[in-house]
DNA sequence: AATGAATGAGAATTCATTCAT
DNA sequence: TATGAATGAATTCTCATTCAT
């Protein structure tokens, strides 16, 4: 009993930790946002993040890129299985990318500036990405004949490729927003960018 | 014997900070390599790196891009401006920033890691490179009749969209270059998607 | 709880720097006493003299000087608010400017001297000085009748002048005590020298 | 010939070094003021200023502490040896001493800084004090009745502590000017200081 | 388990001083 | 003699991490 109030107050302790991190780096960067900082920020003392993150902020970034890829993992709503029409697929995939993008602005900074320190980040998350999309490709694969033609490895292949495509135009400095009057228009662009990529990669 | 301790060769000095700093920044990442850790790799003292850069490492940063900017800019390789072929241009210009890419590949990572929690940098290097193709444009305009159709600062955004792009395809955790063979393959790649992004973004 | 043992901690370690760096300032000079020496003497880590003084020997300064200050016109001798005469007033004033200095000669010495060598902690001690005398002579001119016939700006600077005045020959080098028998004489001096500055002062 | 030409030279560049350097401490405050300022901004190698001055910044205050206190001593426009009216008198002696401290604003501040480091220079200081107000007090009961009948030490004693309050008051942090509309009303103020102060010391 | 005071290595930066030219 | 590039010890300050309470 007093353990699930334990383990839900450790669970909304490292919730407001996440939180106040990402927050922190939006708002000053990640280098210059000290664990101490996060401490009080989370209104929680620097021990206790410590006890939870023993190797402090890459700890954090790593644990969040961990749970919060299985979330992704999980998520049925990413990519709509029965919907044989590839291109509202695609159009579903980059809406939900754009969306996940915009929640996790933060933690992205944070994760870029991480793996600068910790090249094992880096090939864990490459790893993990695929092995997301894998399943993914599989799924999709077995639920539905169009994509069934396209072989396994190219169709993950793609789905990286397409992926990291839309992060970096959305991270990477492109001061790309100036050019669509709406988030619609912005879509729409990725959407062809990405199909375009598609068919020149699936092509060859 | 003469124990050379006072070599007087400036410009060869500051190559070596430029050589050792992003050496550096690759092995270990920008915030970890530290003013005193360049000093020591390029076997400079700590004063002379701040004699010629007054504000550290950041000033390297901005002291380079400034530098290889302008050599770029003097390049006339890098457009031919009297070929009335925008597509001929166009792969010319990509050409040269691959090859570009391929040679400064240190000092971008570099500068990536920088902008991070250097906002001013980031501003500067904005500027900067709408400064560069501005002047590209304009003696494009002047010299070409079809680049003359374009207004200026539509043909100046699609420039920094394209450099942009194409940075960001490159620099970005892609992947990208096991999708191809060889690196006319991954010109015409590049090429077709920056002649379809232009299109799509100048026609609205 | 463990309130009470921190802050009792806390306390003998301010004290401590306190000392220390009085102590290092007349042995050495307030600007050949580094945060790291001091630190290395009050057997303190420098991250603790950092934590207590955010903004190093300027904090230390500043905030013992604030104390002093505190303590001194907390003392209900300082100026007995309901005693109608000026000219006592004036004489209790300087007896406890004496008695104070004879009491801290060492750390009001280093004070002297560090604030002669650091411009911007003049600034701030002059304004410090002003505000504390503005708070005292609104008491004053509230609780009494004689007070409250001059105006507020003109008594704070009395009393400013009256206390600079009075410091400037107790601390330099003026030799001054050998002129006197007995510091009764000597207060008798100061008060003369004070009543005849103001009446000079405030007569114009 | 040359060698006429060089010391005309060798001396003209240690005035720039004074002038330089005392301005740069009344801009800067001593501390702020580096060997390599002075030597910018006197526009001198910072390497003949340690010819000249070994020791730096100490030295040049040493030195020209010397060669003024030289000059002082020989002035006879200090007091006017044949007035017998020893209001007169000090009123000269007053005027003089603001019209000095002027004039060496700079190097008085530089002085204070510089014997926290040295303490042999303040009691250097002390004793050529003493000397040039014997030497005076010497000439002035010889050539006036009316110091005659004051025994030579207290006259001097008496000198040596009016030098020191004014000066006090001059550079002590007395925000004194703020009182006076004149420096007529300041010459009076501390005219009238010290005849006060002379006749209370000498009447005991 | 939780706290947060304390630590000290290490980063950025300055500046008196040296010495090859 | 004059120069000023080069030096590096010393200084200020930060922050990840530990550990006594």
């Amino acid at each position: 009993m007093s353990k699930k109030k334990f383990s839900r107050n450790k669970e909304e302790k490292i919730e407001r930790i996440y939180k106040e991190f990402f927050n922190l780096i939006l708002k000053k960067g990640y280098h210059n946002t000290s664990t101490n900082h996060i401490a009080e920020s989370a209104k929680i003392s620097i021990g206790t993040i410590y006890k939870y993150f023993p190797k402090g902020k890459e700890d954090i970034i790593r644990k969040y890129f961990e749970e919060s890829m299985e979330n992704m993992l999980e998520s049925d709503d990413l990519i709509s299985l029965n919907d044989d029409n590839i291109r509202n697929n695609l159009n579903h995939f980059i809406t939900e990318l754009i969306k996940y993008h915009k929640e996790n602005r933060g933690y992205h900074l944070a994760f870029r500036s991480a793996i600068q320190s910790d090249k094992k980040l880096l090939a864990s998350h490459r790893e993990k990405t695929f092995l997301i999309f894998k399943d993914r490709a599989q799924k999709l694969r077995k639920a539905n004949k169009n994509f069934e033609k396209i072989p396994e490895k190219g169709l993950v292949e793609a789905f990286v490729f397409a992926y990291n495509l839309v992060n970096a135009i959305l991270y990477h400095h492109l001061s790309i927003m100036k050019f669509f009057d709406s988030e619609d228009k912005l879509i729409e662009y990725l959407l062809n960018l990405v199909v375009f990529s598609l068919q020149y990669l699936l092509k060859s």
